[in-house]
DNA sequence: TAAATAAGTTTATTTTATAAACCATATTCT
DNA sequence: AGAATATGGTTTATAAAATAAACTTATTTA
């Protein structure tokens, strides 16, 4: 049995690949809301996709507030598609 | 967003689910060979989906040698179908 | 009869996910 | 102006999970 790439084998992990993967770029704030999650909990998370190569993340400004802009790698989006695939051998769809 | 069942959100309870999905019943030789996993995590993770009610598990006697065997409840695979549908709201399928 | 194998269980270790605490800047209230 | 509050995060600590290693009991096999 093929095993889940761990790195999107994760509730929250997972919630932000798929959102990302439907939309040009995502903000912090708009992750944090839509996945309902803490912002410790986001930060670490999208760290580790980042790290994988999974997103990228750029840092600007927004007026004067700090803004975290995040979209999808190529990488990132073929590593989601493979995940859905292997997925499906799981929940036999 | 719906939170994805932690107790099926794991790779190995999910690939057991799934397999007794299409199988009157499974025992745990045949498990751990299908999932390819070892014998002590494999009895972690067949307590804690039996302590759920979602399978639950004979101990007979295969001529001389224990045989536990496992199948899936109405309970379980209600979950199981749960899971997926969930599943289908992070994955855009 | 001693060593190896089978079928598990229990305990220990590592990894993960999550939450709590914190930091810096900006804004609002008195 | 200075204190309190909000914003947008990061870092550190804690709780929960997954996994592996060690152990148990019985059974074959050499």
């Amino acid at each position: 049995m093929k095993e889940l790439d761990p790195l999107l084998h994760s509730q929250l992990r997972l919630a932000v690949m798929s959102i990302l993967m439907t939309v040009e770029e995502a903000d912090f704030v708009y992750l944090r809301e839509k996945t309902e999650s803490t912002a410790g909990n986001l930060s670490v998370q999208l760290d580790k996709l980042s790290s994988a190569g999974y997103l990228c993340i750029q840092k600007e400004f927004a007026g004067k507030r700090p803004r975290t802009v995040c979209s999808i790698t190529l990488q990132g989006r073929k590593a989601f598609e493979d995940y859905v695939d292997t997925l499906r051998t799981y929940l036999n769809l």
